[in-house]
DNA sequence: AATGAATGAGATTTCATTCAT
DNA sequence: CATGAATGAAATCTCATTCAT
């Protein structure tokens, strides 16, 4: 958490985080290059941060927050628990595809060394109303009985993988694609 | 590519090298403590490999074969698909379980900034037989229509959070949860 | 020497410097720990004084005089040489319990790395009357016939030691004590 | 302690920096000249010591056994107290002017904030046998009643200051100096 | 004058790699 | 081949000082 103020210069700098590690993993960010890229003096940076994990580790948190937000939206709520689950699928899926950095640099976070398991907590309670909306779908039997923490991780690692793909150049997405991969999602989880 | 023998030596240098990065990433991986942990001295190392990049590079390589072997396997054809698809699954379910430090580098590795594309390209080479096995199920209708590097990487990015999960303990994977794992897979997929 | 004036912020200033030296030294003096603890902001300090080493010749310059003045007092000349100087002793001693700080600021300032020559040549001159004093002592047959340098390097010396246990707490010096200390003081320089 | 062996780099190391906290303070001690006027590199330091106070308190504690063995020497051992003492004054004296530099390490020490107060106490322990000797004296009447830690405060503070006088050119020591500090000493502390 | 965020030179420390034994 | 002490380039971090407000 930033010590002062300046929100454009955290934001600048959280940007220029992920983009590097992205690029270079965490192996490779250099607090100069984040300084650098962020247009501000390394010592600027630890008027911010007091170390570079404390950096990265409220990068991480800031970044959760955003993708909860990206699938957890008033404006998703619909009539039945498949065409929210649909809404709710393609958020995420939309938020992956415009920022596989943010993706990335939050898939890697947790085994990269500079983890504080508070944050890892702090991150995951943004998701309560999520896991809340999953098992009310299981109750209602729209879909599998498991622990919601699976069901979870097999939509996301699914997505995840497929936008990393993606990325890389390997496939190239199309409209139809995406329609597909949601198909793999639900028929995998549905009743 | 270790430039003499022992082979043993080799084998504790890649054990050590996975363990670390499983427990610190790569950005966390010290040639001092692969050297103390595989029990040999630093220089040692250097007898081996020329760089920790190649280091790194050379257990990517073994250890994806490893992985295509746990996949591909003569015993696991069966007489449909189904059976064929299910005895795989399992196979590589079975091995993440078994190694979750060779899944969780492999899968850090793209993303360390050590890659070497050469052997990236190098490693995929021994997944063709799958790839074909996946096509053969589409025409026969088995399976959904799309592109195979999408289908496999929506299995594998499923198998590898829901692993993860269990390795962190968030979850206790019992064998009825595996089971229902596999349906999730299977019916994502058919058709 | 301040630029311009406010002297409470000066005192305070002053103040925190002598306090934080005794504390972790000259090396582990920080400007900005000197704003914190004197209420003003680090900008005022550059305000008041040109560098860091400007505020802490500043602050030597200003003990001493205190310093001096705590031994060369009007009130302390008595009938003989024995009673006045017993008078100077007490006072200094005194000084020395009630501000340690000060006495261990100035006794390091020396060897801090920050002496500006000049300034101690004009601290120095606080204490030529001492000199007189002590050296019509040994015209008079009083005390021993040495360079009056020694006899105050030895006298302060020694009581600079026995404080420094006392603040430590290594010793708890009674009223006793100090007549012992004092004794200790006029038997070595007596003839 | 040092962590290895080749205990020549050990002595350059710490006369290095003896030498360079002499010269310049705590404040002014930096790692890359220790090393450079130690003819180690930089790195070098850090096979040995774990960081710069570690190095510091160190040079510290080895100091402090040389020059308990300037005062505690079975040589010194006469037949009345009075010869043992000035035997050990003139060693501690010797020693002080022979190696000012260590003296002024070891007073410097205390208030540098590099402090480990388990080596204050390691190194306080060598002077137990000089306690026992001043104890000794008191009970033969040799010497004045008081706390013995303040008899050694009285003592080292007036050879130190003398001394010091001494190394800053402000007086010149000669042979018949030395005895008449002895005999302010002696004078001081008998009974 | 007063502030405190921003700076960046310079200090400490790390660690992949080398090399004498 | 094996060793591990030694290296030094490069990274992280500190802090006296400046400067826009």
């Amino acid at each position: 958490m930033p010590k002062l103020k300046d929100q454009n210069k955290v934001n600048a700098i959280h940007r220029a985080a992920i983009e590097l590690v992205t690029k270079t993993g965490f192996s490779g960010l250099k607090m100069a290059e984040v300084a650098k890229k962020s247009g501000v003096a390394t010592g600027t940076l630890y008027v911010y941060y007091k170390s570079k994990e404390a950096l990265i580790n409220d990068v991480y948190l800031v970044t959760k927050e955003e993708i909860a937000g990206a699938i957890i939206n008033p404006e998703y709520l619909k009539e039945t628990f498949y065409e929210t689950f649909k809404a709710m699928w393609y958020g995420y899926f939309g938020y992956c595809l415009q920022y596989p950095e943010k993706m990335l640099f939050v898939e890697q976070f947790i085994y990269s060394g500079y983890i504080s398991e508070i944050n890892i907590a702090k991150a995951d309670s943004n998701f309560e109303p999520l896991d809340q909306f999953l098992i009310q779908g299981q109750k209602n039997g729209d879909i599998k009985e498991m622990d919601v923490e699976i069901i979870k991780a097999h939509l996301h690692g699914s997505v995840h993988e497929i936008v990393k793909m993606n990325v890389r150049g390997d496939i190239r997405l199309e409209e139809d694609g995406m329609h597909t991969c949601f198909n793999m999602a639900w028929d995998g989880i549905k009743t």
